[in-house]
DNA sequence: CCTTCTTGACAATGCCATTGTCATGGTTTA
DNA sequence: TAAACCATGACAATGGCATTGTCAAGAAGG
């Protein structure tokens, strides 16, 4: 019999799993969208050894958190990269800071993304 | 006889100094922009008692870190909101780790602003 | 075989940043 | 007092970006 080592393995956040179709409904965006992100270098999904992307849980929440900053923020993005490269170099993330203790302000509209938090620092979070 | 104090005073880079016209012709931009700047929550210049906007070398600085921003970045206002709000909350100048220890990558745009580094965290740095 | 994937190109949509102007009225200063 | 500058608010033109969408030619997978 197997152990829970399959199922952990499954359930790993950073295993590349969806297809770029999948990909896109999940976060409901176009595909093209998705192609873009990763020519922006925002989101870099692993590739199957035949070339077809593959997004890990990892990757979705990235591009949700590009979603919740571009939608709902307004941030465009070159903002985006700024800030991802902030949090790689701080090495800290410092987006959820934006949500923590203080919900002070007005904007009514401020919610952090669905499963928020992005994966690792590095768009190669997918890995 | 006055001691030195009166120059260090005039010194100030938070003593608010310049005139509208004064301030967009310092950062070579419209008077036009540095009000929507104002009207954006970005920079927040003195005002006299008969309501004249007084720009500070902290606010001239502030400045040039937007139009550092938006024009050799490509970052929109709505980033640039975020990223000083970052500061502010973190209570660092993480912009500038843009520019410290590492110039890697294929930038070779990318320079720091005339006079980098902004006043204080909050726009009402000028005061 | 049929569907989905790949890259590259081209386009339409709508929003945003910046500059610019006009009008009306207050402030400063020569 | 008159000229020059400031304030606010409105309206507009410009160019650029984000997103969606499609088309084409070819590879991949069930």
């Amino acid at each position: 019999m197997n152990g829970r080592g399959d199922e952990r393995r499954a359930r790993d956040p950073s295993r590349p799993v969806y297809v770029i179709s999948v990909a896109a409904e999940l976060v409901r965006v176009h595909p093209r969208t998705l192609r873009i992100y990763e020519v922006e270098g925002l989101v870099c999904p692993a590739r199957t050894p035949t070339n077809i992307r593959l997004y890990s849980e990892n990757d979705i929440r990235r591009v949700l958190w590009i979603r919740h900053l571009t939608q709902n923020l307004g941030v465009n993005l070159a903002g985006v990269r700024i800030l991802f490269e902030l949090e790689e170099r701080l090495g800290m993330r410092i987006l959820e800071t934006l949500y923590q203790n203080r919900n002070k302000d007005n904007e009514t509209e401020a919610e952090a993304p669905e499963a928020a938090e992005a994966g690792e620092g590095s768009a190669r979070a997918g890995r």
